[in-house]
DNA sequence: CGTCTGACACTTA
DNA sequence: TTAAGTGCCAGAC
């Protein structure tokens, strides 16, 4: 059990309509400051399908500029069809919507 | 084996 | 408040 297979097996666990950071993400797989391992992570992200990436999101609770998978655009739809409230800004509702158990 | 880069987060100026 | 700098982990060269 690896650094980065935590970090898949936390992303898979989230429930529709939430969300967690980076830096969460992070913490729960046992290094906070790990953030930048867990966005490289889910961008190899191997187990593309199972593990919603796309619920991952900054800390700010905007998303990343530059997505692989298909664009920002594309993740905001797919949050927003789980029931994620987004501002004008382009944010999601961390207050609300950030997966925290 | 050593070095650089990257879907970030936090501190300080 | 915004901008810049620093630190972390994993992978690629």
């Amino acid at each position: 059990m690896s650094f980065n297979d935590r970090v898949y097996e936390i992303v898979r666990q989230i429930p529709e309509g939430k969300v967690l950071s980076y830096g969460q993400v992070a913490c729960m797989a046992g290094s906070w400051r790990a953030s930048r391992a867990v966005g490289y992570a889910l961008h190899r992200n191997p187990y593309q399908g199972k593990v919603p990436c796309h619920r991952v999101v900054f800390q700010d609770g905007r998303l990343a500029k530059g997505f692989v998978f298909g664009g920002s655009g594309v993740q905001r739809q797919l949050l927003e069809a789980e029931g994620v409230r987004f501002t004008d800004e382009g944010c999601v509702d961390m207050g609300k919507c950030r997966w925290n158990p």
